[in-house]
RNA sequence: GCCGGCGUGGCGCAGUCCGGUAGCGCAACCGACUUGUAAUCGGUAGGUCGUCGGUUCGAAUCCGACCGCCGGCUCCA
């Protein structure tokens, strides 16, 4: 019997196909591609006897990368069509969308993109076929001469496959659709009407092969999706993050602004930021406190032996601000870490196996210097404040404290309204790295095990460590979905040796202990941005900087407003009297724009009848609540820390 | 750092292409109204148009340098 190609239909219903024939015959409708043997193909492909062959349907993973790969196809030959003699890069499928990179003869302009988006559909509505072509390196230079780039690749394929690399065949594929053809892998959709649902988006400055000493290329940006409903639904989910954008929010609810005199990267709180800054800290403190920590000071500056001894200067001195210098010729630096200091803690006297584990806490302020060009709001800064702790333990006790530090970890960011996340560890690098096998085996298993016992997702990040140690972070989902690294703990078997730290162990010798670096907000600011953001500015009671609002109806209920405002107070509650002289309606307004978590609207009904109308920040509305009882139950929902706001109907 | 875009009262913007001496909304302040759950009405004040230099009789507008902000700079044809 011979064998045929296997077709799995999405109901896994399997037939076989007619040999020699391309797959596309036989796929089901919408198919835009299919996998055979595991490999993306186009429907032209005729899968040899034997295959297992599946259809791509346009809205799945694959589906959506063949399509943004095709749409990166037509743009590219939009923009060839209409700026002649631009040279083509690379233009790859990514998340989201696709981008293709140009050389191109004139600078391009955003009002640009309308004009190559008209071309693009017109090539759209021709109905092009992508037709794949095997042909030899030497064939695909002459067809591809005047393209720099692609000639680049076609050589350096060429000399990958001298070099034996395994896949690399004597032959190139080349995709052509209408007169255009590039250098490509594929596969591609059948034909150019069956792109999906594309916006060209933007354009920026990319280098060639990402490197800064090639030339800088046009980079226009696209994204595309199998339906209209899925890029509007896309570009939704932009306008929603841009709505959340904590440089925006911090303007608009007067929590920090970064003052172009201080300089860049630099942020100042204001007292609404200082507030929520100092409410984030105070529960850190206390947590911190409870679990062991103590607490030490560190100086901003410091001579610049500490740094050569730690090797940060060494391997960190770009990301550190210049030293200055003194009339006697030495330097001193500001601080980019905290880690030296606390060693000298460590160090200012013998210690016994007694004192350890010993955990040394600091909100530690730093300054790094990051590259103009990466600095973003709070979240990538030049002046920050960790929550740093360094944990100095023995070897024997490692385990067990990686182990309840990982539980605290997660445990406290919970608290901050966190709950979704996974974790990653970095394992021993290739080649040279300190510490031994079983200090790094230890240190991996303790934290693999942790990591599980945590009921958590758990990335390997193999080789990614450290050289002088493993290293596991906490990654975190927010409200929309999108992921910040938060966490790291990272195991140090190199300070120790570098400082040459010791402690009087049982027997009387002397032992090195081990260094663990942890910091769970990374830097407060960066966390202030992320809680910023995770919560659209409206934040948990506990942490609002202002909770309660009253709003007095006429002159003549102030009075009542302010004596609430102080019985409120004196439960805990920051609580406000709006006393302007404004109308009802704008004060409201007034209070929900700036978030406040509830507003009381006070005039003579509440006075006669005691109870309130209780007005969430969504504008919720719950009528005949008295006052003990809101004072009450807000007083819990700060307590206890609640996410959610308290629901006041019965 | 590099490429592109942008920089006009506290905030959001118009005016810049085609030089002729700065405008709107919000916020602020003053006054009237004493208000019932997302914007009451009227008035006042506030800007050497990012900075420095150049061209011009004249520059927010044209040219140059610098500063700052925004987006991008791993994702293999």
């Amino acid at each position: 019997m011979a064998a045929m190609p296997r077709l799995t239909l999405p109901d896994e219903k399997v037939i076989e196909l007619p040999e020699g024939e391309p797959v596309g015959a036989a796929m089901p409708k919408g198919t835009i591609a299919a996998r055979v043997d595991g490999e993306l193909r186009d429907l032209s492909f005729v899968p040899s006897a034997d295959a297992q062959v599946e259809p791509i349907a346009p809205d799945s993973d694959d589906g959506l990368h063949v399509l943004r790969h095709s749409t990166a196809h037509v743009m590219a030959q939009a923009v060839c069509d209409l700026f002649p003699g631009a040279k083509y890069a690379i233009g790859p499928a990514i998340e989201d969308g696709f981008y293709y990179d140009f050389e191109l003869p004139e600078p391009l302009h955003a009002a640009d993109l309308p004009k190559i988006d008209r071309r693009m559909r017109q090539i759209g509505k021709q109905n092009q076929p992508f037709v794949r072509e095997k042909v030899s390196r030497d064939e695909a230079r002459t067809r591809l001469a005047g393209q720099p780039f692609k000639v680049e690749i076609i050589d350096g394929l060429e000399e990958e496959a001298a070099g034996g690399e395994a896949g690399v065949g004597d032959t190139v594929s080349l995709y052509r659709n209408g007169e255009w053809a590039d250098l490509c892998m594929g596969p591609h959709v059948p034909h150019t009407g069956k792109l999906g649902a594309f916006k060209l988006t933007s354009l920026a400055g990319a280098y060639w092969r990402g490197d800064d000493s090639r030339p800088m290329l046009t980079r226009i940006y696209g994204t595309a999706w199998a339906s209209q409903e899925d890029l509007d639904a896309h570009l939704h989910r932009l306008e929603e993050a841009e709505r959340r954008d904590h440089r925006r929010l911090g303007v608009e609810l007067d929590l920090f602004s970064f003052p172009d005199e201080i300089g860049s990267g630099l942020a100042v709180f204001h007292p609404r930021g200082g507030l929520i800054r100092r409410l984030m800290e105070d529960y850190s403190r206390r947590r911190h406190e409870e679990a062991g920590y103590e607490f030490v000071n560190t100086p901003h500056i410091t001579k610049s032996d500490l740094f050569k001894t730690s090797g940060h200067l060494e391997w960190f001195a770009d990301g550190m601000f210049p030293p200055m210098e003194l009339d006697g010729g030495t330097e001193y630096y500001l601080k980019p870490m905290n880690c030296p200091m606390h060693i000298l803690i460590f160090r200012s006297r013998t210690r016994s196996y007694r004192e350890l584990p010993l955990r040394l806490f600091e909100f530690g302020t730093v300054y790094r210097y990051e590259k103009s060009g990466v600095i973003h709001g709070l979240t990538r800064v030049r002046g920050l404040t960790m929550d740093d702790a360094h944990i100095f333990t023995t070897k024997g006790q490692m385990g067990e404290e990686l182990k309840s530090l990982l539980v605290f970890v997660l445990d406290l960011l919970r608290d901050y309204g966190l709950d979704d996340f996974y974790l990653e560890l970095s394992t021993k690098p290739e080649g040279k790295a300190v510490g031994t096998d079983e200090e790094w085996a230890e240190g991996i298993e303790v934290l693999r095990e942790a990591a599980q016992s945590m009921d958590l997702e758990l990335v390997m990040d193999e080789g990614g460590g450290a050289f002088y140690g493993p290293k596991i972070s906490v990654q975190a989902r927010d409200a929309i979905g999108r992921t910040w690294q938060m966490s790291t703990i990272q195991v140090d078997f190199q300070m120790p040796q570098r400082f040459d730290l010791h402690y009087a162990g049982a027997d009387g010798e002397r032992h090195r202990p081990i260094m663990i670096h942890r910091a769970l907000f990374g830097s407060v600011e960066r966390f202030f941005g992320v809680l910023t953001e995770h919560y659209a500015g409206a934040f948990p009671l506990w942490l609002a900087p202002e909770q309660l609002r009253f709003v007095p109806v006429a002159d003549r209920h102030a009075d009542r407003c302010h004596e609430l405002a102080i019985a409120a107070r004196a439960a805990d509650l920051r609580a406000v009297v709006d006393d302007s002289k404004e109308s009802v309606g704008k004060k409201i307004r007034a209070a929900q724009l700036m978030k406040v978590p509830y507003t009381l609207v006070v005039g003579d009904q509440e006075l006669e009848s005691g109870t309130y109308t209780v007005r969430d920040r969504a504008g919720v509305e719950v009528a005949g609540v008295a006052f003990e009882r809101l004072v009450e139950a807000l007083a819990e929902e700060a307590r206890t820390r609640a996410p959610e706001q308290t629901s006041f109907g019965d």
